[in-house]
DNA sequence: TTTTAAATTGAAATTCGTTTTCACTCAAAC
DNA sequence: GTTTGAGTGAAAACGAATTTCAATTTAAAA
């Protein structure tokens, strides 16, 4: 997280840039944000603390977010654009409801495992993968 | 092909619905359309032959598509819903070469097997998932 | 510290793909 | 043929993403 600010705020100077208390106020939700927040969904929750930070600022700033490379955006088909930290080095995947939106995070080494071997019997060199599972979660199956 | 359109002629009487004449000419379109068309280059493609068939027909008729299961909305991340024939093959992943751009399609049980044992770790119900793999293919890997 | 140029902001407007509405048409069961 | 309800096209509505613009703020220069 610390990390994560410094890369900021080096990518901003780097681009001649400017730091800005929106700014800072926006990448201290994004990175107190446990879930995968969409534009709309940070901006409604900083507006409790900050009323006066506009959606369209918001918006902008996750760019720059995704531009510097400290998040990256996500769209898990509920037609949002999410935004997740990259800052946790560790890969993972995604199990998505599709009911009530819920994301859960796994990672499981056989998977990965497996993924290079199919990848090796085609010849190729893997960098980066993805791999979203979508279903419904233990509590809404329950429901009808 | 013949099999897909038997598909859905059985999908329009098993849910009370109509053979019209849009709605083959769009069948047709899609199955011959080999790219994996988004609403509105299909659209615009029909067109040219039936400049009567609106966008909305064209639009809602895909998603008869996808619901009888002889296409899946695809979602590449250039903001347009896109639809993938899915043949009488079963569900297949991808490999994608980031170099060339090269797609390849794979499918590996055993993957699959151990995303349900993931799913059923976290009390989840899977319902679909989307695998690619970013890499490099063989030809690629070779050259600097 | 004051000045200044350029970046930033919030609100509103705009864009763009998707989805729905509605009056009219047509398929198919009788 | 008549009837009934699904289907159609055009246009409107929708929603998220993106841009515009006048006013504000930053930070470098004076």
């Amino acid at each position: 997280m610390r990390q994560s600010k410094q890369q900021f705020r080096e990518y901003l100077v780097r681009k001649g840039l400017k730091t800005t208390k929106q700014r800072e106020i926006i990448l201290d939700a994004f990175l107190r944000a446990s879930t995968h927040p969409s534009t709309e969904e940070l901006f409604l929750k900083i507006r409790r603390k900050h009323p006066t930070v506009g959606y369209a600022t918001v918006y902008r700033t996750l760019k720059l977010f995704a531009d510097c490379g400290i998040a990256e955006e996500r769209n898990f088909g509920d037609g949002q654009t999410r935004y997740e930290w990259t800052g946790d080095e560790r890969h993972h995947d995604h199990l998505i409801c599709t009911r009530c939106g819920a994301i859960l995070e796994f990672e499981d080494a056989d998977i990965e495992k497996l993924q290079q071997q199919v990848a090796f019997r085609h010849g190729f060199t893997i960098a980066s993968h993805r791999l979203e599972l979508y279903g419904t979660c233990r509590r809404c199956t329950g429901k009808s």
